[in-house]
DNA sequence: TATTGTTATACTCTATAACTATA
DNA sequence: TATAGTTATAGAGTATAACAATA
């Protein structure tokens, strides 16, 4: 695997563009290949979607969520979460019942097998990201945590003004 | 956004994941955001599809490269690299000549309307790559560098352990 | 009128496998 | 037999919009 440069040394060359050293490239598929080892949690072991792993996890932390508070949690749109509440509610995972204050929202809710499946995956999941982590000492574990932070926030912005 | 903490301060509890800490996911949202800006160029204002695009960006630097070649290049399968040349074909952005050494290959190279089209994105991209990574300093590029390289050996080996 | 949630539609992406032709 | 490339198919992700029920 070629050795990334990342934008510094090479600015005077826009003619050409070498995905190897591309940043936007890199960090695809880096974090293609990260989400791949957690797949092969939920959806290889457990038969869960990607979106319903997202709706799981959401519900295995807030317990009772209007569906519109899982799309924001989970940056799913509400469209997606629909799907993967169905398709949660139909292994038997999830159930809904209608808010009194508010009869537009569905309140969810893990059922006792959400909870059991949700509480085996979580200990896996924690491990596989422990491990990839590890790869990193304490100081780049730091920097890492600044970097996409400060990274999110600006390529948000870059993306809102088009 | 809730700031995140990377894994260290935490470790003692594996009964709930916060997906806005979890590593996995905050890198997925990451790479997501950063796609999209890069896909306002190739797809919004050029029409390209994220794998024509890769084809496009392969065959810029290499000039004449067998299908093959490019997948390699690229990490696209053999299948979604015979569809996106497919693509770029009808848009007249590529074309394919008989490889008389080997006959299986078709000898891909751009157009002089897709190199034009390359030409167009390239700086464009670049542009967009150098705006997202001046939120870091200089350390911190150099960092990310690094612990790109280190994350995505470490999460190669532990999805092919499985 | 605005909001929550569902359904419809279409396009893209991902994955596996069957197939053709060449080697 | 093995490799390069194409085609078929299905499941999953992404996006926009129309729609029903409720506020």
């Amino acid at each position: 695997m070629a050795q990334a440069q990342l934008v510094a040394e090479r600015e005077a060359s826009d003619g050409a563009l070498d995905l190897q050293h591309f940043f936007p490239y890199r960090l695809a598929v880096l974090a293609e290949e990260v989400s791949r080892t957690v797949a092969q949690l939920y959806s290889d072991r457990f038969d869960l979607t990607r979106h319903e792993w997202r709706v799981l996890a959401a519900l295995g932390i807030n317990r009772r969520m209007a569906a519109k508070d899982i799309a924001d949690y989970s940056r799913l749109d509400k469209m997606s979460v629909s799907r993967a509440v169905a398709g949660l509610e139909v292994k038997g995972y999830l159930d809904r019942e209608e808010d009194p204050a508010d009869r537009r929202n569905k309140i969810l809710r893990l059922t006792p097998a959400g909870r059991a499946l949700y509480q085996k995956i979580v200990p896996l999941a924690r491990a596989r990201e422990r491990h990839i982590l590890e790869a990193l000492t304490a100081a780049e574990r730091k920097a890492l945590d600044v970097i996409m932070t400060k990274l999110l926030t600006q390529a948000h912005g870059l993306r809102e003004r088009g």
